[in-house]
DNA sequence: AACTATTTATAAGA
DNA sequence: TTCTTATAAATAGTT
């Protein structure tokens, strides 16, 4: 919607990036509040800028749409009873890192084999094409698989929510979580 | 943008405000992805309809800016704690989470978006086997990095070393970090 | 779900 | 950064 169209695809020009990260955030914001008055939809937005710097729209508030939004999933942290957060949650997140990455070795073997398969340029027929695309669909499907169990995504909420993790805290109201 | 000039207000008719609803909201996530795009911005958005459905944008992951902004801000504070072990790691390695769930959705969508090309079944030209093998390369690419900067894996050692992390641990001559 | 007349967003330039 | 403006894109009302 310029003089020109433009790609979709990261700006190179790093100072251009930033105009248009800019110039597109307000939009965006802009929007968002259009769409919550008009169908009085409730909105929350959170955006990094390329330097890192944090923005947010909310409405009425980004803390109060997230929360309804965790809500949502009610899979997330409860367990653990009462220390306010004790060495088993780190445990788990730490076995949660291992497992990672022991998958990232996987895939990376896998991928090597598949990238052998590529480097046969006769991978014309219809039979390898489908070998790749079962290939693909492996790949994906572990992915997949990491992400949906968002486990480290919600420690992350979790600890995100406890400024102090991992270390007793002045014990405030906060570490109380309902159970 | 539409035939008439609207009037930024609640849309009377409860019908039209659903169809308003529904033709916006594509358009900011829309507008989300084009922004996380050309600047590389980190977006989450979320947002309920008017009938209180959730819908959710998020790139990397709704979950992973959020945990990211909420972390923003952490009162830190270093309590009354044993100072061997404090806040600080543990954002460090949280910091680090976030970079390999970051790197995480991207091949999903990396890999969602290949899977697309195998979809279209004609992928039997030359160019389209080449980019096939570009997709592997990146993602193998990816991997690569993954596992040569290894400090997640420095992290690992480190927790493993401490069995109990975060938490005033038995005190032993383990608390001991290189410095 | 499609279709367009219009309005709105914005890329480039100043 | 802010403004200007030609043009691309979104969308309100319609079919």
């Amino acid at each position: 919607m310029g003089r020109r169209k433009i790609e979709i695809e990261m700006v190179r020009n790093s100072n251009t990036r930033q105009v248009t990260f800019s110039k597109r955030r307000t939009g965006l914001f802009k929007k968002a509040n259009e769409l919550s008055i008009l169908s009085g939809a409730e909105v929350a937005i959170v955006v990094f800028s390329p330097g890192n710097k944090p923005y947010s729209f909310g409405h009425p508030a980004v803390d109060v749409v997230a929360a309804k939004y965790l809500q949502q999933d009610p899979e997330s942290s409860d367990s653990e009873g009462d220390p306010s957060f004790d060495a088993s949650n780190m445990n788990e997140l730490n076995l949660e890192l291992v497992e990672v990455l022991t998958q990232i070795c996987e895939v990376e073997k896998q991928t090597e084999a598949y990238d052998k398969i590529l480097k046969q340029n006769d991978v014309t027929t219809l039979f390898d094409l489908e070998k790749l695309r079962n290939s693909y669909k492996e790949l994906q499907n572990w992915v997949k698989l990491r992400l949906s169990d968002l486990k480290i995504s919600e420690y992350l909420l979790l600890l995100a929510t406890e400024p102090v993790v991992g270390v007793k805290a002045k014990s405030t109201k906060k570490n109380r979580r309902k159970s």
